[in-house]
DNA sequence: GCAATAATCGAAATCGGTTTCGATAATATC
DNA sequence: GATATTATCGAAACCGATTTCGATTATTGC
């Protein structure tokens, strides 16, 4: 039989509010009924209601999660789902669970901000590599507590976490110096992709620091991150007729799509065009050759959104970012790799 | 400022429930006063509590989502995420939003039912390929709408959706005895992995099914469905100096380690030895030679867990079960695959 | 032993909705 | 024009918790 607070009550014969102090840790109950409810709450397995509580707090101990922009990543997103993963974990340690809005009747408008006053959430965190829908900057500069991954949020009660891309494109250009290349190439996404964007910016500031000219011949972009993106955006590189000694992909699927380009030209990697890609999918490990890459500290990246989240909903904190830092990641599409 | 369904009431000077009638459709308002108030709903931008919905009518509109088993896979997971991408958005379209139970507090303690009573969720989803935890089979016999993934629920308000393992095992061994495979081995997880062991039985019972004898020796398991996993089994089996001419391995990632461990003792995928694998992850395309598959019908399994669930909570169904047919892959781990 | 203080508990208002049922107004029937 | 019927609306109880504040009881000080 479904409990609630009023049968807990009666059957330890004191009133609703002494159990729900009891619930809540209020000192003003004697230990021994104390023991009393609590054992007839244990008996029963009498669980409060989220809706009354939150009803009554207008705390939900509820995290929104939002996928803007491309609706068709989501959970297969393998960067993304790494974070939210390493995210939930730290979520969840802090005593949290989280929601998802799907409903289609309020996500294809895209209302964000009342999905959360709905739902009562307590902040919520907004996951996307695209520049900022309108829908966002409602909830960016709403009081509604959130964190932005890959997404920069400045509202008052907003914060964001992402990798530091100019350090990216900085370790890339680095290690293709080192290994002799001067000439080099990049593919990107599309213009509108503020992830690409800045790893292109990053690219070419790393590239004029180390005294290299840039070719912008050399810099070819796709539709997305995907794998047919990167291997068409070689194909058309390669019908140029010129080609650089080393490519910067924004994405390891667009590294290993150009890849495959190059093979089906006769070209090998890393022999003729050395390779790097960023992210570190799982699939870098298997290919042929295996891909060097950037990677990101997707677990650190969903942990510090987590806190700063955390002490964003309990006023701790002003909001601002976090940048973290990444990792090279050497394997065989560079050729021989010196160890850093 | 924060609207409730008062402040709109005197608003548009009628009563509260008036206003609520509008919000629930109801039929006994007239068009004038609904136009009236429904104009001023839209200007206030006021969105009803979720909470104090749910409190009144015992319907959440919500559902929950359960990782049971390996808590370290989750969203990580490249199987169960497209289930539940696929679930998630056909959920979206019912009307659903999906809330993951993460609070440590309640969570560690595997007390899933509680939790689900605690958020009055209207059904949840439970996603595992492990044995039944105890956790789970209270969630099962209770009379909360519950699908499992790959998880067989047979609670009166249950229902599942799986792969026909069986139908996998048996396109494997098909597909090796028309490409004149006749020694078939066999890479499996743990015993406690149900899917492991539908499979292993399935393709047991497939190759007594085409005539084939089976060799003990050539079946092996690793600790779980990762890569690690199947190149430690792989090792295992050429210890023993004797190697079947095929090998079936339980996920692709068994297979992919599989391959690695063949390479490093200078034999060849697939003239020394052919392999399918199991799932048909995004690696399979990138990897060297790329690999042959079983391919589940992820969106398909979302799709039906998503309408068993809605009939289940709507009391249209009395639950059961779904399979769903798989696909064959072929690729090049198997060498020049002639087509079905 | 009595007043002052502290510990313990409960009544009742509140959160923001839904839903029943009765009241009133409008319309139809003859 | 009186009555029956239907359309429209609102008062109030309810869902299950929290929280304030006052009442009662127990304890302490002297």
């Amino acid at each position: 039989m479904q409990m609630n607070i009023k049968k807990i009550a009666e059957m330890a014969g004191v009133s609703v509010s002494t159990v729900s102090k009891i619930m809540n840790n209020y000192s003003d109950v004697s230990e021994k009924t104390k023991q009393r409810v609590l054992e007839i709450i244990e008996q029963t397995g009498y669980t409060p209601s989220s809706s009354a509580k939150t009803l009554a707090t207008k705390k939900s101990n509820l995290i929104g999660v939002i996928f803007a922009g491309e609706l068709n990543v989501e959970f297969t997103h393998p960067f993304f789902v790494e974070v939210l993963n390493s995210f939930k974990k730290q979520m969840g340690v802090l005593g949290y669970d989280l929601i998802f809005f799907s409903n289609e009747k309020f996500i294809s408008s895209g209302d964000y901000f009342s999905r959360c006053l709905h739902f009562h959430v307590d902040g919520c965190v907004i996951i996307s590599g695209q520049q900022m829908e309108p829908a966002i900057q409602d909830l960016d500069r709403s009081n509604i507590p959130c964190i932005g991954v890959d997404l920069e949020l400045t509202g008052k009660k907003s914060g964001y976490v992402m990798s530091d891309n100019y350090q990216i494109a900085s370790k890339v250009v680095e290690h293709f110096y080192l290994l002799g290349h001067r000439e080099l190439g990049f593919i990107g996404s599309t213009a509108d992709s503020d992830i690409s964007n800045r790893r292109e910016a990053g690219y070419v500031k790393a590239i004029a620091g180390f005294g290299l000219t840039m070719n912008p011949n050399w810099f070819v972009h796709g539709d997305d991150f995907f794998e047919p993106s990167g291997y068409a955006a070689m194909k058309q590189l390669i019908q140029t007729g010129s080609l650089p000694q080393a490519i910067f992909a924004a994405s390891d699927l667009l590294a290993l799509g150009a890849v495959r380009a190059l093979k089906e030209h006769g070209l090998r990697v890393p022999e003729d065009v050395a390779i790097i890609g960023c992210d570190d999918i799982e699939a870098c490990q298997y290919t042929s050759p295996t891909l060097t890459t950037i990677r990101q500290n997707k677990e650190r990246l969903g942990v510090l959104a987590a806190h700063m989240l955390f002490d964003l909903i309990n006023n701790q904190s002003e909001g601002g970012s976090f940048v973290v830092e990444p990792a090279l990641i050497i394997r065989e599409s560079c050729g021989s790799g010196l160890n850093r």
